[in-house]
DNA sequence: AGGATATCGTTCGGGGCCAAATTGCACGAA
DNA sequence: TTCGTGCAATTTGGCCCCGAACGATATCCT
């Protein structure tokens, strides 16, 4: 049967709970599914191949950027890795101090900082990555080829998405209103 | 076109840097783009309607598993947000000082611990889950119905396959040898 | 009855994480 | 020259996060 809904406990629950409440259920259950198969797949790999070799998930996907794109300004590293300048700053310490990375200043401009992998880093790639992808290879085991170019296509429009309207999507939603403050992290000076 | 590949920069970059090595690209690109999406989608609601209501991301899963579930034992509720008991012992202590949470003993097992909504929080998530389930709407505007519910599900048996298979995975991939300690976390004690 | 064992939630240690504040360098204008 | 402006990485504060250790309770076995 083709197209099956499949829908778990909590759906059912959730829908109880919502009864005359207008829900858009598919896009409920494909953020949920997201988020879970997020946790599920970093938390299989942190506690399989990373283990071994004692790093993190981030410490793994900063290492795996400088990998292949090669020496690159901390910014792009901390974009393209998905984190935030300031959580960079702590990673790629760490990593500095186990031997793995490089911080090297700009030959011609003095405030940006270029992370390399030492020798020892690049040996360290080249002999954790197979192990890294089997693993993907497995997490991904009850998917054809098809379908996780399918699954892949239809996230990376997500992404897209947020990346080039979520921005004015949260000012619209603002409406004019300030922005309101975040309950954690260092308090506005004012 | 169908089933195009919509390879990206950092995919090319990957194959560049990987040349002799056999990798299965699918299912890179599949976990990759999991993690990407699940990210974005966190920071948009996060910086969208959680911010307004002052809650983290954590903060409203938990909410909202207790709200769906109602009152319910905190192991129950760790694993369905799927976040570690230790992790939930904090959280659901803030949300109790904020009044949206109570905690209560079990009348016959004193070793558990029961967690509900107040009047508060179920005023909170009544006001909130729409704006939220509008956003989850928006982050899966480049996807039709039916798409969503072909990733959901091809999702859910990612989920499914960790869970199932993961540990036992992972045993074998010991072979044997000691499980390795994690560099974070407190040490054991031996 | 009473001790071994299992299971609960909590505590604790070492990170990760973001965004505001800060510091330091670059570069153009007065 | 010195000042301002802008952009870089870093520091900081408050939370999230996991898993080992812990203390309390429950249950099973004798």
């Amino acid at each position: 049967m083709p197209g099956q809904r499949s829908i778990t406990e909590a759906e059912k629950l959730a829908e109880a709970k919502l009864g005359g409440m207008p829900v858009r259920h598919e896009q409920m259950a494909v953020v949920a599914n997201i988020y879970r198969a997020a946790s599920a797949v970093r938390q299989h790999l942190e506690n399989s191949v990373l283990r071994e070799s004692d790093l993190t998930w981030t410490a793994f996907v900063v290492l795996w950027v400088i990998w292949v794109w090669g020496e690159s300004e901390t910014r792009h590293v901390a974009e393209e890795a998905g984190i935030s300048k300031g959580t960079l700053t702590g990673v790629s310490r760490t990593l500095e101090t186990r031997g793995l990375v490089r911080r090297a200043g700009h030959p011609s401009d003095g405030r940006l900082v270029l992370l390399s992998l030492t020798d020892e880093g690049e040996e360290l790639m080249r002999r954790v990555f197979p192990k890294f992808n089997e693993e993907e290879a497995f997490v991904a085991g009850q998917l054809s080829d098809e379908e996780c170019r399918g699954v892949a296509d239809a996230l990376r429009r997500v992404v897209l998405q947020v990346e080039e309207h979520g921005e004015e999507r949260r000012l619209a939603l603002l409406d004019g209103a300030e922005p309101a403050p975040r309950r954690s992290g260092r308090r506005p000076k004012a």
